[in-house]
DNA sequence: TGTACATCAGTGAACGCGCGTTCACTGATGTAC
DNA sequence: TGTACATCAGTGAACGCGCGTTCACTGATGTAC
């Protein structure tokens, strides 16, 4: 039931997210405090308490936030775009870097270096945080279906721990992906991580390239290349 | 001229730098703290301020340290790998891994989120920064001379904007790497350190991957394939 | 509808801890004559 | 070789700041009879 005691709560905990997420932007994950949250938030620093258990769990809340947000981006893009495959994984991956550029610090604490003295709890975080592999997993189980990917001629052995995992996993999403494809969007999975950390963390020089979107089109077009598609990658 | 007092300076300073790195590892980057580093070297904290200004500057000599460190342990690697293109690759590759493997805390001070408030001065770190980079493009550079490398049949387009800057990094490193390649690499680099990342900052789930080692030979075959290698890559 | 009691948001003080940096100083080491 | 002076490592106190978390409390809101 609804009181206003209980709007007021729900109110006030979405103030206190909203603020850990631009204390993150500002001051990066292992500068976040609950007394300069409840500064912000107008509030003795013991108030906040009363809302969440712990730093940790704040860290918590930001992380769930985090993919939730990121996700519902991809989402809606993906929701919006054609379905050409090439297509819509250049829209996923456009999206992720989208995110990751206007959130660098969120992206930082869901992609970067671990917050020290952190460990996400796996119960909370899985599931939000493994929605846009999930959406990058259909796209490619689309493209199979379709016969839009090419078989590598060796084989591209998937060695057999490896193969029980990925076994495992097409499984769990009730996917159906050969192995060598599943092998290979790994790789487009990672690739698009790295490329797009390269980009917000600024790993590249800071004079090295004039124009990061075309870099980053090019890293798309050799992703898609390593996947196999039977067309040319389109521009 | 060395004098007593001025080779107890050498040492107390490369001791520094080695506690520096061992609170790195166990606190990380961001929770680095001028009064902990005195503390373990014995000394009053103020004392600390004869050898080193601030605690930037302290993060700059440890990234110049990682930096030189990783690109010592990927030279030495390759000192005494045999003379394959591919083969080089796999070791320069694998040499990385282990590295960051085995440092995580420091290979995030090079790769990971950028430390909050600390930028790290250009002058002082590009140099050592880019001696890996530097290495897997000779090894590029060999495998073009020597005609390994397919070009892409349809060209596989560089914009004009990154081609210019292709150009100025050729002629910086002198190097003579056509454009598709020098493209090609860029995909492979920050692939390389996607997946490296990946594994040192546990972005796959804990219990995804039975053999992570697997997962990164996997990652290698499909990144030696992007480069267009005309034989099958090597296991 | 009115009253007694329970629930809960927020207060303010406190505990014990950490940090970077400055400054005047002591005493040992190095150097020039 | 001996002495006067300069250099430098390290001390200890201080400034002003931050943090997470606990605890007894006040006063407003909600609920059961």
């Amino acid at each position: 039931m609804s009181t206003p005691r209980s709007r007021a709560r729900a109110r006030t905990m979405e103030e206190i997210v909203r603020i850990g997420r631009d204390h993150l932007a500002v001051h990066g994950a292992a500068a976040l405090s609950l007394r300069a949250v409840a500064r912000d938030l107008g509030v003795v620093s013991s108030a906040v308490y009363r809302y969440v258990r712990s730093r940790d769990e704040l860290l918590t809340m930001l992380v769930v936030d985090g993919y939730t947000e990121l996700a519902d981006t991809v989402d809606a893009a993906l929701a919006g775009a054609s379905t050409d495959n090439i297509t819509r994984l250049r829209v996923l991956a456009h999206a992720v870097r989208d995110w990751a550029l206007a959130e660098p610090a969120r992206y930082g604490l869901l992609f970067g270096t671990p917050v020290p003295g952190y460990d996400a709890p796996a119960q909370e975080t899985t599931v939000p945080g493994t929605r846009v592999i999930l959406a990058l997993l259909q796209i490619i189980e689309t493209a199979c279906r379709d016969g839009e990917l090419t078989e590598p001629a060796g084989g591209a052995g998937v060695p057999p721990d490896l193969g029980a995992d990925i076994a495992r996993i097409r499984q769990e999403f009730g996917l159906q992906i050969p192995d060598w494809a599943m092998a290979r969007t790994l790789t487009v999975w990672t690739g698009l991580f790295g490329a797009v950390s390269f980009d917000v963390f600024d790993m590249y020089g800071a004079r090295t390239f004039s124009d990061r979107a075309q870099v980053f089109d090019v890293h798309l077009d050799n992703l898609v290349t390593i996947l196999g598609f039977r067309a040319a990658p389109a521009q």
